[in-house]
DNA sequence: GCGCGACATATCTGTCTGATATATCTCGCA
DNA sequence: TGCGAGATATATCAGACAGATATGTCGCGC
């Protein structure tokens, strides 16, 4: 059975607890959502096929008339996350826009200057976000290493920035010619 | 004119000389792969919709019985292109499969440490390809500027994983209790 | 002259996002 | 009392994108 990474958060996250599929997606919005995001459609999707796989259960929780599903981890399920916390990791990927920008700035060398100051901008808000999450004690065991490394990172991108900044030609000037030899 | 990432990827390349959508690819892979992937499926369909929008010309170089379309950029590409430099870069996303298996270490504890030395593995693997990249001087400009970028942001992410590691309590144990407080 | 690997284009399946639709519930406030 | 804003809850569509695969040509070594 081949299940998408999105569907291992989702058992992980209803390992904790029984959650419905809003109490997911908030709860990956506020955590996971930095190393690895889900959006609604994904989320109610994968919890409709790991229920027809047997590996979570659903027992409706309708308050008044509003629907409402509980799902919870089968013992199928349990098993079904440990085999995959096990097994190698594979997925690694960065989208960073303001790379790329940094990348072609030789076509409007300007823009370096106000990229990569963009770019600094960004980590930081990112990373205050983030300590802000660790002073209120959100986080604890794995998920407050995982918490710390999010901070360190934002906080290193954010001082490569200032470093970068530092040594770019002052005059809008091209740091030597471009290009990349295929 | 609603253009995604990846077409300004391509806009991009064509900008530093004409190439058949097999020759971004090529550079794709060799370069910008790192922040900012494009598949075939992605380059051919954009390559079709950047011409249709006359930002790109195509002209038939066949050689022989074998189909070749190089692409150059239109006056109006480059407009586009530099236009795209000069607005704020938005999207900045990373997946890392590690690092999700580390935040639901807790149902299976002993998977931490392993995780943890494959994603160390991963890092130094990917910094050393990318040195090797920098040592045959692949790139000059702005592009050597993101490949530093590059080198140095795996080694940071080595040497997290290093550190983590000292810090995992030894007997597979769980480094207090877990979870995200919703 | 045959086969392998590089060159070249195209397409399919499936993952995933972001926006949007729909409906109910809660709470503050007029 | 009643009403509107915002939180709760599920569902779906269009479109971006990856990865695999199909199809065919070319050059080169053996």
């Amino acid at each position: 059975m081949e299940l998408s990474a999105t569907a291992y958060v989702i058992l992980g996250m209803v390992s904790w607890r029984p959650m419905s599929g809003y109490d997911i997606k908030q709860t990956v919005d506020g955590s996971t959502r930095f190393f690895w995001a889900a959006s609604y459609s994904q989320i109610y999707a994968e919890l409709h096929r790991l229920e027809q796989a047997g590996l979570l259960a659903a027992e409706p929780q309708p308050t008044g008339g509003r629907r409402r599903n509980l799902h919870r981890l089968t013992d199928d399920g349990r098993r079904a996350l440990r085999e995959w916390l096990e097994r190698e990791p594979e997925t690694f990927e960065m989208r960073d826009e303001a790379l790329l920008k940094l990348f072609f700035a030789s076509a409007s060398p300007e823009s370096a200057r106000t990229t990569l100051e963009a770019k600094r901008r960004h980590h930081r808000a990112l990373a205050e976000r983030l300590e802000g999450m660790q002073r209120a004690g959100k986080a604890s065991g794995y998920a407050a290493i995982v918490l710390g490394y999010g901070v360190e990172c934002q906080r290193w991108m954010e001082s490569w920035c200032e470093r970068a900044l530092a040594e770019l030609p002052t005059g809008g000037g091209d740091p030597a010619s471009d290009e990349v030899a295929a």
